[in-house]
DNA sequence: ACGGCCTCCTGACGGC
DNA sequence: TGCCGTCAGGAGGCCG
């Protein structure tokens, strides 16, 4: 589920209970995520006050009093609030970390395909080895259409792998990739490089645009975010190409069309998206 | 430096 | 019903 606005979603939700809170337990039941959680990261959390919960990227950081925990979801990973005394009971196949906090509830991270992160670092998070090389955040003003244009010129890449590409522009994952391509009405094998620059002022708009709706209607589910989890698909209905292949545009009616690239399931109009020649 | 492919893992779904 | 192949929202690592 996690795009950069689940993420976002995810913070808002649980920052109010984290802010302050002092972990008085950690429970580790599976270790072996993307990278193994530290041996001793129970000791190390426990007593901790967290100070702060930031976003960057898809990651979240938990700023404690000796260092941060970065909290990556992966592809299926996911961030709940429980109440203490329902703990045992909430406790469901692939919950692999509980941090108890004073106020009576608990973190739980779940992630079934354990494509996710818990990492402590108690260096500079910003030197951190992943995040250090991290582009700008999508919905500052650091990101704009001369900064994207910049950062084609020298690229052969295509546009959807530019922008996919963590170094050049953080947070668009692949179905906000193919959404914003749509609403900029651009094609996602377009090279970069052949791209105006009134097509990067489209497409940054266009990427805004997507992730603020997104996080919009993220909010609406937030509502019932201590409740079961918060079922997916509350964008879904928004989607204009993404998963669509073979119905039609809600533009043109045209059929959307559905191919691969770089291992990713990439959608387009092939009327709203002409391709660009070379 | 860059681009492309592979990989980690479980679960859902479609076809036979 | 079950078995098997395919696919899935991420992204670091490796190779050319």
């Amino acid at each position: 589920m996690p795009e950069l606005p689940e993420v976002e979603t995810t913070r808002l939700g649980v920052s109010p209970y984290l802010k302050d809170a002092i972990v008085t337990q950690v429970i580790i039941r599976q270790f072996s995520l993307r990278w193994p959680i530290a041996a001793e990261l129970a000791d190390i959390l426990t007593g901790q006050t967290i100070f702060q919960i930031q976003r960057r990227a898809k990651y979240l950081l938990l700023h404690c009093n000796s260092g941060t925990l970065i909290i990556h979801l992966g592809m299926s990973g996911r961030l709940r609030i429980v109440d203490i005394e329902a703990g045992d009971n909430d406790l469901q196949k692939h919950d692999h970390v509980d941090i108890t906090l004073d106020n009576g509830h608990l973190l739980r991270y779940t992630d079934p395909r354990r494509f996710g992160a818990i990492l402590w670092t108690s260096d500079p998070i910003e030197q951190h080895p992943l995040l250090v090389d991290l582009g700008p955040e999508p919905l500052t003003e650091e990101f704009t259409a001369d900064y994207l244009w910049q950062r084609s010129q020298s690229r052969c890449c295509s546009i959807k792998t530019l922008i996919m590409n963590g170094k050049v522009v953080v947070g668009v994952g692949n179905i906000y990739a193919n959404e914003a391509l749509f609403l900029a009405e651009l094609h996602p094998k377009s090279a970069a490089k052949n791209l105006t620059f009134k097509d990067h002022v489209a497409l940054v708009a266009a990427i805004k645009n997507v992730l603020n709706k997104a996080i919009s209607a993220g909010g609406t589910t937030l509502k019932d975010f201590r409740k079961s989890d918060g079922k997916p698909g509350y964008f879904a209905q928004e989607l204009n190409v993404y998963g669509r292949a073979g119905s039609p545009c809600p533009r043109c009616e045209s059929i959307i069309q559905h191919y691969k690239e770089t291992q990713r399931a990439t959608f387009y109009c092939p009327l709203c998206q002409p391709t660009i020649s070379d």
